[in-house]
DNA sequence: GCCGTTTTCGGCCCGACTGTTTTCAGTCG
């Protein structure tokens, strides 16, 4: 049987929806395999287990005809309709709809029309002016296109959260500071701090709009207006990525700032339960359906009020569970940064860190952190300089005398980042690993291995009683390595099974547990270790992403191991309980 | 194609901006 994960799964039913919306089909109809895509994104159950039990159906917003499509594709690799379907669009054509102002109703004329099938083709057309007098392509529209391709071409790739936050913070600064500006803040998914982030939406609130959306044209940041209307203005900045500014009315800031949070789901999930109130919800308020009267807009508290909701973090707006959670009063307990106590993975000069001992420690007693896990690399990575065991003792002898200062910094733990071998094994001998307050083992090699090879290496490791963490479990690096092919299913549950913690690597680009590895380790009960893997002082900071992503995978301090007080916490390690 | 505290049939979220077929369709978020 092919491997398909759920992602995979969701990216052919989008596809599929695609293809359908191009072929002229029916708008609810391919609204549904994209309303199915996002239900399957969104569960937290492996996709294959759930379609051998025979319980695809419960996948919201899937029924018997996807249910049986997606069970077509599992056993055999083939999307059922999807050859019919490419009869008639080809596949490639798909990729038409990604440039920026182009759709599917100019895709469909453009291939029906020109038998343009891909971003090539376009670009051939285009420049042999075979697109002139074609209904519905004006100059302007070609003009358009043309400009859209480019910019798809530079920018498809989406930006790192932590690269987006400070160019969302620099722009609602500015924007903050323009006369007649009353507030200014960042929205959309860099606010639901998503890892990944494709532009930049900014509110603001003013009663002089026009003169706000002027501004916004001349600011020193923006090399490009790609549209501006009375309250909307998209450019491009000069760090090449798209930024949307709208304006409010300041009396109606939280309605606005709720709609430009999104998601998209979430916000159509909320419209529909307004509807069936007989209820209406914009950018502009609650209103009655009937009399057009405003209830609520103020604060986005009064608007999730208006509609019988507690207010939810905007981490957790992503229609995975959230709204129903809210239409009984409740929200889900979430960690906090200061839940959080100590850092459980940091590197220092020993191996191929940049800091020394000394220097992690006195950051983190800046921090206020009760305890700091020093958890270098293990031998066998050896182009890092993965330590011997008598390093790693020279090492224990200043982590004791620095325990000992009476200075009131954080406890020093004695830990190792231990390399898991192709049959599962680790770099020391069992009475050595004894000897650690507590170990991390991580994959460092054989990202080509398959599914059943890679997956066999983690199960046994944690069936080490020494190993107590996993380490950045599927290794990737967003944009520029793909994860392991593992099946997380099977580890969460041997994880729950062995008592073995598993990280969520903090760095931005890791971010490892992501969102929905998080939502199914927080159904098994497997702990948590938020860990920055700090390969120098300064990266302590990453906190935040492993904080913000952890609360995406709704995950309350009580499961997170390094948001207990020290003693709570060795109490949690295997070598302990056993 | 999915779904049910109005419904097993008849619905299915809302508004801004652009270019053009010049009164509105297409695209976007």
């Amino acid at each position: 049987m092919p491997a398909y994960d759920n992602a995979a799964v969701a990216n052919a039913l989008d596809d599929f929806g695609d293809l359908l919306e191009i072929a002229g089909e029916d708008r609810y109809r391919f609204l549904s395999y994209h309303k199915a895509a996002h239900a399957l994104r969104a569960w937290d159950e492996d996709i294959t287990s759930t379609a051998l039990a025979g319980r695809l159906t419960e996948i919201p917003g899937i029924g018997a005809k996807i249910a049986a499509a997606i069970e077509a594709l599992l056993r055999s690799g083939e999307f059922t309709g999807m050859a019919e379907l490419t009869a008639r669009v080809p596949a490639s054509v798909v990729e038409l709809i990604r440039i920026p102002g182009m759709g599917p109703k100019k895709a469909k004329t453009l291939f029906d029309e020109l038998a343009i099938a891909s971003i090539d083709d376009l670009e051939e057309a285009i420049a042999e002016g075979r697109l002139t007098g074609l209904a519905g392509f004006g100059p302007k529209t070609v003009e358009n296109i043309a400009a859209g391709i480019e910019r798809y071409r530079a920018f498809s790739g989406r930006i790192l959260l932590a690269d987006a936050l400070p160019l969302a913070e620099k722009l609602a600064g500015e924007l903050r500071a323009l006369p007649g500006v009353v507030d200014a803040a960042y929205a959309g998914s860099i606010r639901r701090m998503k890892e990944t982030v494709g532009d930049v939406d900014v509110l603001v609130a003013t009663e002089d709009a026009s003169g706000v959306m002027t501004a916004v044209r001349e600011l020193p940041i923006v090399t490009g207006i790609i549209g501006s209307g009375d309250t909307k203005t998209s450019v491009m900045t000069t760090s090449g990525r798209q930024a949307d500014v709208r304006v409010v009315e300041p009396a109606c800031w939280g309605a606005a700032l709720q709609y430009f949070t999104g998601s998209a789901e979430h916000n159509v999930h909320l419209r529909r339960i307004a509807k069936s109130r007989g209820l209406k919800v914009s950018e502009y308020g609650v209103f009655r359906a009937d009399t057009g009267e405003r209830l609520a807009c103020a604060t986005e508290a009064d608007v999730y009020a208006a509609l019988g909701m507690a207010l939810m973090p905007p981490e957790v707006r992503e229609d995975t569970g959230e709204i129903a959670l809210a239409l009984e009063g409740r929200v889900p307990d979430l960690v906090t940064q200061p839940d959080i106590r100590g850092d459980l993975h940091s590197h220092t000069v020993a191996t191929d860190g940049r800091s020394t001992l000394e220097q992690n420690r006195a950051r983190a007693a800046e921090l206020g952190y009760e305890y700091l896990g020093c958890s270098d690399h293990a031998y066998e990575l050896r182009m890092v300089g993965g330590l011997s065991q008598s390093e790693i003792e020279a090492q224990w002898e200043r982590i004791d005398e620095l325990n000992a200062l009476d200075d009131g910094g954080p406890v020093l733990l004695k830990s190792i980042e231990l390399n898991i071998d192709d049959e599962g094994g680790v770099d020391y001998p069992d009475e050595f690993l004894a000897r650690f307050d507590y170990c991390i083992a991580s994959l460092h090699h054989g990202f080509n291995q398959s599914r059943e090879q890679a997956t066999r290496r983690v199960l046994l490791a944690m069936e080490n009683p020494y190993v107590d963490i996993i380490g950045h479990l599927t290794g990737r690096l967003l944009g520029k390595r793909d994860p392991f092919d593992l099946d997380i299913e099977a580890i969460i549950e041997k994880a729950a099974e062995t008592g073995t913690a598993l990280e969520l690597n903090a760095h931005p680009e890791r971010l490892d547990l992501n969102d929905v590895h998080l939502r199914m380790a927080r159904k098994a009960g497997v702990r948590i270790a938020i860990d920055t893997d700090a390969h120098e002082a300064m990266q302590f900071g990453h906190m935040r992403w492993g904080i913000a992503t952890a609360r995406r995978g709704w995950i309350a301090s009580s499961q997170v191991l390094n948001a207990q007080p020290l003693d709570t916490l060795r109490s949690w390690l295997k070598r302990e309980r056993a």
